[in-house]
DNA sequence: CGCCAGATTGACT
DNA sequence: GTCAATCTGGCGG
């Protein structure tokens, strides 16, 4: 199959923040139309940026393997305002989900993997990797690479304000170029696939 | 405060 | 392939 590198496909010139709106309908479609748009970091050492090649859909509390299950304030934030952040440890590693659901629902997408952008010296910094296909390929990795920890729990993506966002430089993916599988590291998943990722992609963190 | 499960990773056989 | 390190969040007491 052939190599399939998302930069080769940017079209900068027309770079614009996703909105709060785009968050605001099925968590699965909100997954699907995340893959190609890139996810940017601003840190004191500069811009770190990836382009999602790779997420998982998780819904409310019908879901056997969403956070939601288990109550508190991860529920609370799974049903509340779609666009904002939900970070959550597990194993030390944080994990990266934006809130998505339409109204009354709950649901949150996973980011499992990103190829890298921008400001690969500061992820090599924070990783303490040099191959670049280990940086951001898994969802704990890609958070240590761009720097993110809990401190960004519950802020919004669709602002640049926390210095964490969501672009879109005009990367477009044909129907064929999406793979699904089911979703990774669940112990009980529901009976149709919620992973999804981009064809070809050498920055898939493990094979569909 | 203690217990425990867990959307992982990296080291090792 | 196996396996354990090491930590968070929720919940019971």
């Amino acid at each position: 199959m052939a190599e399939l590198l998302l930069k080769e496909r940017i079209k900068s010139w027309r770079a614009s923040i996703l909105p709060k709106s785009f968050y605001l309908r099925r968590t699965d479609k909100v997954a699907e139309k995340l893959l190609g748009k890139v996810l940017v970091r601003m840190t004191p050492e500069g811009v770190i940026s990836g382009l999602i090649v790779e997420v998982e859909a998780y819904f409310g509390s019908e879901d056997p393997a969403s956070r939601a299950r288990k109550g508190g304030d991860l529920r609370r934030t799974l049903y509340g305002d779609v666009g904002l952040a939900l970070v959550y440890g597990i194993h030390r590693q944080w994990m990266l989900n934006v809130v998505a659901h339409t109204e009354d629902e709950g649901g949150a997408v996973l980011f499992r993997s990103l190829e890298p952008l921008e400001g690969l010296e500061t992820m090599r910094e924070f990783r303490r990797v040099f191959k670049d296909e280990l940086l951001t390929t898994g969802p704990g990795r890609l958070t240590k690479a761009l720097g993110i920890n809990k401190s960004f729990h519950k802020k919004p993506l669709y602002v640049r304000d926390h210095g964490l966002w969501i672009e879109d430089r005009g990367v477009k993916l044909r129907e064929d170029e999406v793979i699904r599988g089911f979703r990774v590291g669940v112990s009980e998943d529901l009976p149709t696939p919620y992973r999804f990722g981009v064809k070809g992609s050498p920055f898939i963190s493990r094979k569909f």
